[in-house]
DNA sequence: TCTGGGGTCCTAGGACCC
DNA sequence: TCTGGGGTCCTAGGACCC
């Protein structure tokens, strides 16, 4: 192409080459790699599913098990209902049915890691969306220029190699998505599963996106897609044809990206995954219930699950929150926000706790604790370092610990031991104590 | 059909400050 | 006495995604 550029594709932007990597059915295809015999049969991976149980929900259903009516999120006696499960494994041949695996995240991490690789091998920049999806800017390494025959780009063959790479590399395959933006590719991703490719060429974006439903829009969901529907709007042509003053005023800010997404305008550079902005646990009890000590033993657990998890990505956090699900199905949530930032299990823990007693008399069916607002010691301190522009005020002395401000470190211990009523007190009368600033701040530095 | 677990982003109102 | 407006932080909830 001699470095020119198609009609229509004047914009430096349409220029990119993006791809969306999505992974098939991703548990279920892992599931397959430790236990080949289970390739072809139907296969329903279950969270909060134990073997033999009929609790949880379904994680992922192998395309077979999709035959029968099983879909992603449903209770696992629903699936039951639509795919009996094969009780005798050992004889099951020419038996009707379906295999039941419960879900094994440590391994799948372990499979997900090997795709990432031979992702990060093929561009240089991943944006890690999930444990089974990433958009990849493979802008440097091919572009749109036709091949041979007219009907191909290079950077159709790129995906090509892509998608043969992780197949042979880690043995499970992915759909993937090519386009001059991320949510276009993500959409064409999604168009052809299972182990598809689907490359929608820079002039050609508006056509592809034209006829398909509004929820195949990136950040339409069910609640708007009804909504839209109630304007008339049915697919993302008739989106990409509204008034955008109308969907501004309707959805607010969201009104508007849908609409661009739409007519396939998206600039958002494909950046590097960043750092968590908040980290949860949280678990269903088998059957709702008021018993206030069964609570308060799951929230203990949860919230020392979290702290650990965020120890060992070495995120501290300002804010410790929990979440209540009462019935039939409503979500409550509370939280409570710290003066500086901490690392501390026992506080996750009794934070947790306080905020639970408002729910002590309540009928619960689920519990989950988070912690949010995070920082992360080495960057912190690196930002710190930079603009305090002193590097002396900011080395750990001997102890390892930063020096504090003694004031500010005071305020922070009489907080954290006050009793309850103390800190209410404090929270919604005088002021709390002011950010801690060292971004270092721990229980353990104060005792 | 009685609904699993982990996230993100946005909105809206109130407190508080200048 | 009545009268403003802007900005930030916090909490709670909602929609959405995988």
């Amino acid at each position: 192409m001699n470095g020119e550029t198609l009609p229509g594709t004047t914009d430096a932007g349409e220029r990119r080459v993006v791809l969306h990597v999505d992974m098939d059915c991703f548990y279920a295809s892992c599931e397959r790699l430790r236990e080949p015999g289970l390739v072809g049969r139907p296969l329903v991976v279950g969270m909060g599913y134990d073997a033999g149980e009929t609790h949880g929900a379904v994680a992922t259903a192998s395309y077979e098990a999709r035959e029968y009516g099983v879909e992603s999120a449903q209770p696992i006696s629903q699936a039951l209902d639509n795919l009996p499960r094969i009780e005798d494994e050992d004889s099951a041949d020419g038996v009707e049915g379906g295999y039941y695996r419960p879900v094994d995240l440590d391994f799948y991490k372990e499979v997900s890691t090997q795709v990432k690789e031979v992702l990060h091998d093929c561009a240089d920049v991943v944006r890690e969306v999930s444990i089974d999806e990433a958009y990849l800017d493979v802008t440097d390494r091919t572009s749109w220029q036709a091949v041979a025959d007219g009907e191909r780009t290079l950077a159709e063959g790129y995906a090509r190699h892509v998608r043969e790479r992780i197949d042979r590399e880690v043995g499970v395959t992915a759909s993937v998505g090519v386009a001059p933006n991320m949510s276009t590719a993500k959409v064409a991703s999604d168009h052809d599963k299972p182990d598809g490719l689907v490359v929608v060429e820079p002039g050609a974006v508006q056509e592809f996106l034209a006829p398909l439903p509004v929820e195949a829009v990136h950040g339409v969901g069910p609640v708007t897609a009804r909504e839209l529907g109630e304007l008339g709007i049915e697919t993302a042509g008739d989106l990409a044809t509204a008034d955008p003053t109308v969907l501004q005023n309707r959805f607010g800010g969201r009104g508007r990206e849908m609409y661009d997404r739409a007519r396939g305008h998206d600039d958002r550079e494909v950046t590097p995954t960043g750092r968590p902005k908040s980290l949860s646990r949280e678990s269903a009890f088998t059957e709702a219930t008021d018993e206030a000590e069964a609570k308060r033993e799951k929230v203990r657990a949860l919230a020392v699950d979290v702290a650990d998890r965020a120890r060992q990505r070495g995120a501290m956090y300002r804010t410790i929150g929990i979440k209540v699900v009462t019935p039939p199905f409503d979500v409550n949530t509370r939280a409570r926000s710290l003066p500086g930032p901490v690392d501390d299990s026992d506080l996750v823990e009794s934070v947790a706790l306080d905020l639970l007693t408002e729910f002590a008399d309540s009928e619960v069916r689920k519990l989950g604790v988070r912690v949010s607002n995070l920082s992360f010691a080495a960057e912190e301190q690196a930002r710190l370092d930079g603009w305090e522009g002193s590097a002396e005020a900011a080395r750990p002395d001997e102890s390892g610990q930063r020096p504090t401000d003694e004031t500010e470190t005071n305020d922070l211990r009489r907080w954290l031991d006050a009793d309850d009523d103390e800190r209410d007190d404090s929270v919604s009368g005088e002021s709390p104590p002011g950010r801690h600033r060292s971004g270092q701040a721990s229980l353990g530095d104060f005792g």
